[in-house]
DNA sequence: AAAGGTGGAA
DNA sequence: CAGGATCCACCTTT
């Protein structure tokens, strides 16, 4: 803490307008660099917290546009940026150099929401972290920015800027034959290193001074698929203008100096580097310790000069032309010939495993690739297999029923999360291929879903696995809690984000509308709900709303009639179930059987006359429906963004989405005056930073029509508030099963916390409905004879009823 | 011996 | 913030 206590008072200033004193001459560049950007935090908190509390959100923003228009430069409106000194930009869509911009934003600041006509950035320390790791240097920030700024940038952040790309990025953690190096191409930087107690005892090399050799030829790295690979030298036709920041064409100002001066920063960087080499146990440390002090490391991987970890034979297919986007990605990745490691975040169904297989192409080294579940662990590997060569033999998959490792020298093996970091015993198989795991080099690691790893079972990841570069995938780089910044750390810095608008206009996502549907309370239900009771029971009330039944219905036969593949989610599983069966729909959730659910996906993938299913949780991740064009919701989890982003990335990747006027849609069920209407404006949040535009419906044209919908009469309705109620009491701890028609509560309860409990109830209830003895197995026959008799009319939904196995349930 | 249920874990 | 879903290892059964 610095003697003078006048913090508070910068606090106070900081709210207006943020005016810095700083003594310089008393503080290091250190100190310096510490101070500026903890204000700099204090000031964006401030602000969001002011935004977020609600009082006006915009006032600020106004605010600030009026000390804006004091200093605009005269040719502003052919600037298409806003900064102000928190570091928030905000970028016009409008502008004739938007898409340049874009690019470069993209690479130094944090998308924060990118509406139609204006996107909004924020310069994080992070952020320009990962700005200098991909090859920006800060003179080249800094000129870009003035040069797209409408205003002049402040001092301000002129500091902040140099403050953090200084120190940042400087040094690299680099494998050299296997042996950890910290590089620098500033031999001070890694004597600061070296002053620090920790890293030096963590040194490998006895050496007083460092090793200094050339620096490594920057050359333009081939990514696979491309036409640069195939071996054109037209480069310009393939490569969006700004991917290559050191092209000179790029400059659009030619009195602008940002050209020349980029060379002469090449000039100085090619000349020389220096190293240190680090103990390899020391590894974790070392990285931990840099980030401690400052000077965090960026992680690269010389592949090409690694003579020592056995090349895997492995190539794109040539029918595999990856898409512009995703070559982007590749790039910041790739350039200067290494691999480097970071994450890049692309929507669902927008080519993350190409994305992923072409980088474990270019590295042409054992790789390995993590995944959430065990089925898409074994889509990964199809996915290799139609988009490389690599032979079937050099890739495997390990989870728990498949332990294979690969015979020869180099391969794939695919796993799972919990397979790697799972601290319990393992059969010796298990144990076998870990040990294989663990014991060898891997050249990438590649994580999918990165954004559900909670950082410290990555970090027990990294710790076991010895990865020269690590790639992370996700489609939402979002979490509720804030282990997200963890992530920047253990695997490295975002090096792409795609934006979702840009990709749907361009075709290569869906098109999707969205729409919240407010369903009003029937009178019955919501009187029901105005009585003190349970959050639960609250819940429970307003998904079963008739109305909201009604809507759904509706929706359903709506789209069924226009040719619609429709999803229906909910989160709840005794509703799930409830809808489901009503309408005579197929559904999945949790305790289905994996040969039904295959069954049941299959049919509604290639059968007509199956166009609805109805999912639980357990469609959000990992389920491929490149079928569906329609999604409702019903019930979801509170506030989730993340859920909400990735259901709706269940449409994105539709198969008929390039068909002329093609549209998805994307409904929201809430019912009107409850917890939902909170929480379903709060899950949407992402989606309407990634541009999405949510219309309100209130009511649905033609609802009235249908003579055929359920719940039309009161006492429908009364008896379904009968029946919610005396399931969601028997739901709340005792084991009441009188009257609850449809055994439900065991098909909500279908996991296996409650399966004994449900066994021995559903022998009592099969003894009511005369299957005395054995009743356990019994049940489900009797069960099926009863579904014939009251005449399924839909051929599949019987077939798919009567084998489902999985009945704890005794139906009535 | 496959297939499927159970319990524990995170 | 809690409960659901998932996964794995072990244990039973045509």
């Amino acid at each position: 803490m610095a003697p003078k206590r006048k913090a508070q008072t910068q606090e106070v200033a900081a709210e207006d307008g943020f005016e810095l004193e700083l003594e310089e001459a008393a503080l290091s560049d250190q100190e310096t660099y510490d101070k500026v950007r903890n204000q700099f935090d204090a000031v964006a908190l401030s602000k969001r917290a002011r935004a977020e509390r609600g009082t006006d959100a915009a006032s600020f923003m106004f605010k600030k546009c009026d000390q804006w228009d004091s200093n605009l430069k005269p040719d502003h409106m052919n600037r298409p940026l806003w900064i102000d000194d928190a570091g928030r930009i905000i970028l016009e869509s409008f502008s004739p150099i938007f898409d340049e911009a874009q690019d470069f934003l993209i690479n130094i600041a944090e998308p924060q929401s990118r509406v139609s006509r204006m996107h909004e950035y924020s310069l994080t320390t992070h952020s320009l972290f990962a700005a200098v790791s991909v090859g920006h240097s800060t003179k080249e920030i800094m000129q870009r920015l003035e040069k797209y700024s409408k205003t002049p940038l402040s001092p301000t952040l002129c500091k902040f800027i140099e403050g953090s790309t200084s120190s940042f990025g400087k040094a690299k953690i680099v494998l050299k034959k296997t042996l950890s190096y910290i590089e620098s191409d500033d031999p001070t930087i890694l004597q600061r290193l070296l002053r620090d107690p920790q890293i030096a005892q963590c040194r490998a090399d006895t050496t007083d001074g460092l090793i200094q050799e050339a620096a490594p030829q920057i050359g333009v790295m081939a990514i696979p698929g491309t036409k640069l690979a195939a071996g054109a030298k037209q480069v310009t036709q393939t490569t969006e203008p700004d991917q290559n920041p050191d092209n000179p064409q790029n400059v659009q100002n030619p009195g602008d100096m940002i050209a020349a001066l980029r060379e002469d920063d090449e000039d100085e960087e090619v000349a020389q580097v220096h190293s240190f080499q680090i103990n390899k146990a020391d590894r974790e440390n070392v990285i931990k310790r840099c980030l401690a002090i400052g000077l965090p490391l960026t992680e690269e991987y010389d592949f090409n000069n690694d003579d020592v970890n056995p090349n895997l034979e492995i190539d794109l297919q040539p029918h595999a032309q990856i898409r512009y986007y995703q070559e982007k990605a590749l790039s910041k990745m790739f350039s200067n010939s290494r691999a480097r490691s970071g994450i890049i975040v692309l929507p669902c169904g927008a080519g993350k495993t190409l994305v992923g297989i072409t980088a474990a192409c270019g590295v042409k080294k054992s790789a390995l690739v993590l995944c959430t579940s065990a089925m898409s662990a074994v889509q990964w590997r199809a996915e290799f297999l139609k988009w490389s060569n690599i032979s079937p033999d050099d890739i495997a998959v390990f989870t728990a029923e498949n332990k294979q490792a690969f015979p020869r020298q180099a391969g794939i093996i695919i796993s799972t999360y919990t397979m790697i970091t799972g601290s319990k015993t393992r059969s010796y198989d298990s144990e076998k291929v870990m040990k294989f795991i663990t014991e060898r080099e891997w050249g990438l690691l590649i994580a999918d879903e990165v954004h559900v790893v909670p950082a410290n079972i990555f970090k027990k990841v990294t710790y076991n696995i010895a990865s020269h570069a690590k790639l992370g995938l996700t489609a939402t780089l979002l979490r509720e809690d804030d282990k997200i910044e963890d992530l920047n750390f253990l695997i490295g810095p975002k090096l792409y984000e795609a934006n979702w608008q840009e990709l749907s206009e361009q075709g290569h996502i869906a098109r999707v509308q969205c729409a919240e549907v407010w369903c009003q309370m029937t009178p019955e239900f919501y009187s029901e709900w105005l009585k003190p009771s349970t959050v639960q029971k609250r819940a429970m009330l307003s998904i079963m709303n008739p109305r909201k039944f009604q809507a759904c219905e509706f929706l359903i036969n709506y789209h069924e009639a226009r040719g619609d593949k429709i999803i229906v989610f909910s989160d709840n599983v005794y509703a799930l179930e409830k809808y489901a069966r009503k309408l005579k729909k197929a559904y999945i959730y949790g305790g289905t059987p994996q040969a039904e659910r295959l069954r049941i996906l299959e049919n509604f993938q290639h059968n007509e006359a199956i166009n609805t299913i109805f999912l639980s949780k357990i469609g959000d991740t990992s389920l491929d429906l490149p079928e569906a064009t329609c999604l409702i919701q019903i019930s979801s989890h509170y506030g989730s963004r993340r859920q909400e982003a990735q259901r709706l990335g269940r449409i994105l990747r539709a198969k008929r989405r390039n068909d002329e006027g093609f549209n998805a849609f994307f409904y929201s069920l809430v019912s009107k005056d409850t917890d939902e209407m909170y929480y379903s404006s709060k899950r949407q949040a992402f989606l309407v930073d990634q541009g999405y535009a949510f219309k309100v419906i209130t009511r649905l044209e033609g609802i009235e029509q249908q003579p055929t919908l359920s719940f039309r009469t009161p006492q429908e309705r009364r008896e379904l508030l009968l029946e919610v109620s005396l399931a969601n009491e028997s739901e709340l701890g005792e084991e009441r099963i009188a009257g609850d028609l449809f055994g439900s509560k065991f098909a909500s309860k279908g996991g296996k916390a409650k399966r004994a409990g449900a066994r021995r109830t559903a022998g009592t209830l099969s003894d009511l409905s005369g299957g005395q003895d054995m009743a356990y197995i019994e049940t489900n026959k009797s069960r099926n004879k009863e579904l014939k008799k009251k005449g399924v009319q839909n051929n599949f939904l019987r077939k798919m009823q009567t084998s489902h196995s999985n009945l704890k349930k005794a139906n009535k």
